[in-house]
DNA sequence: GGGATCGCACAACCGATCGTTGTGCTCTAA
DNA sequence: TTAGAGCACAACGATCGGTTGTGCGATCCC
């Protein structure tokens, strides 16, 4: 491909040698071998030079563009000044939806974003410079977070309950969390360990909950099945996930209030760490971000206070 | 790349060469090979496959739309049901502008869009299958257009007067056609025999204008700035021309009215091209191009009629 | 706890690939 | 007609990328 474009710039096969510092006889046997995988002929050959033909040209752009991506793909893990690499918690999390807002505000900051699988991991990954930030709940008990790393409250995610139609509460507009003590509420996949678990931990302590987070998870299609289908299992899911689910199984998703449990998620960085995209993003999050704390929501007291 | 995918998608090694029909060492000795370019570990190995490494993760995205590029750059080429290969003349006429559009409506739709010398090879091309479709000003005098071909007017490309700003006609809000005569029009680059000379043979026979049509073009830049700097010299542009030149030229725009020159744009295509998206194409234009032979704007009279 | 199994890496080997040099052909311009 | 520019073909050699064979560490399971 690069070949390919050389000769077009170029205009003549001898040029574009010259620039790739081969011979003009190994710039022939690429095109030549160019055009035998695509079955197609890419230049016509003058006595000045070399002219696109209409499948060279229909080709060419689509040439630059995997130039274009290449390079950003090898940029992507050079350790000089790559993507700013962010982590977030879920593909589907807030955290998410934040930086999707980012990249729409600063198209130009070149983006990388990764899922650890827990904050031990992120944070690690914080202190060897694999990642530039990550948005968590910060502080589980027990584990503070070591000297270097800052972290600043972002947003709060309000959580809603998630029921198939047979359920007691599925035709409440709202239900408040009193409402649900003696209720199962089903959460798969939580491992023990993580900022997930510790936040249920706390859930059901303060409020009397049923929770039953064992079992290995699914998929999401597999839990929404058995809660549509399971009339006496409920489940927590954020306001902000958009299902797709097939239609037909009557999912209700009702508000929980009085008050109201958000997940709590700030954003950590290396206090050293000098990617300049860095300080963008945190500039553009203290700007943006919606408040936290709000009256009437619900976090674990561990969360870091502001 | 491939393999690289290969074995995230399947989870270990083995998985992946299985897939590519090749040695588990073969693929050891890739992603080892691929590590090394990159001076970055992708993966982490254990005993029961491959995991991606942070770098690993961040480099994923980039590589499967390094995969689809190149799935893209192949079909470009691809005789059987390859993108859909429109030819316009000239990538900031207003043909391109109806291209855009058409993407914006049917981004489902691939296209190709090439430039063509002039109508004889467009029509060559459409005759042999190279193109689906072109724009152009059909029907130049002595040169009908073979059976096969089809067309229809899909718009009509209004001129204006740019000049600089010492010309005596810098200040006019607008000017007749009749008011150009005696002065001296500048088109340089316009080669004889090709449709935009046609166009112009007949204006100046028409209205007794003075077009120079001479000498090599050395590009839009160099045409700007022999205007701005010549006072008794004008030049013809489209209205839709954006036009990015430094500022202090003064250059001035000039609507020319009574009538108003218009270049027509006709969609030309092989009747017996199979092409799906060409349907599609022909349909979104029918619905969606502004009118021509509006009353007030001038045409060759050779220009197919209806 | 120890053998069986799983999964990846290293080594040796070998054919294909890709570069080189040398040469010939064709088209253009003087 | 000739000189030169520019690309293709041929022969050759080094490197690359595949194979087979083997080793090593981790996990699983009785």
């Amino acid at each position: 491909m690069r070949t390919f474009v050389a000769v077009v710039d170029g205009g003549q096969f001898q040029h574009a040698a010259a620039d790739l510092s081969i011979t003009q006889q190994a710039v022939s046997k690429r095109i030549a071998g160019l055009e035998k995988d695509l079955a197609a002929r890419l230049f016509t050959r003058t006595a000045r030079g070399a002219l696109l033909t209409i499948d060279g040209q229909a080709f060419l752009p689509h040439a630059r563009e995997l130039l274009r991506v290449a390079e950003r793909a090898v940029a992507s893990v050079l350790p000089g000044s790559r993507p700013l690499r962010v982590d977030v918690i879920a593909s589907r999390s807030a955290a998410s939806g934040l930086m999707r807002g980012f990249h729409r505000v600063h198209p130009e900051v070149e983006l990388d974003v990764v899922m650890l699988f827990d904050i031990e991991k992120a944070v690690a990954a914080l202190l060897s410079g694999a990642i530039d930030a990550t948005f968590r709940a910060v502080a589980v008990p027990g584990r503070p977070l070591p000297e270097d790393i800052a972290s600043v409250r972002v947003l709060d995610e309000p959580l809603q309950l998630l029921t198939g139609p047979d359920h007691v509460l599925a035709g409440a507009r709202s239900v408040t969390v009193a409402q649900l003590a003696g209720h199962r509420i089903w959460m798969p996949g939580i491992v023990p360990g993580t900022e997930w678990a510790a936040y249920y931990d706390d859930l059901v302590a303060e409020f009397d909950l049923t929770i039953e987070a064992t079992g290995p998870n699914f998929g999401s299609d597999a839990l929404l099945d058995t809660i549509a289908d399971t009339p006496a299992l409920a489940t927590f899911m954020s306001e902000e996930t958009r299902l797709v689910w097939p239609a037909g199984h009557g999912l209700r998703r009702i508000p929980v209030t009085g008050p109201t449990p958000v997940y709590p998620h700030s954003l950590l960085w290396h206090r050293g760490n000098p990617h300049p995209a860095l300080a963008t993003l945190r500039a553009h999050l203290a700007a943006t971000a919606p408040g936290h704390d709000a009256p009437g929501t619900w976090a674990p007291r561990w969360v870091t206070p502001r």
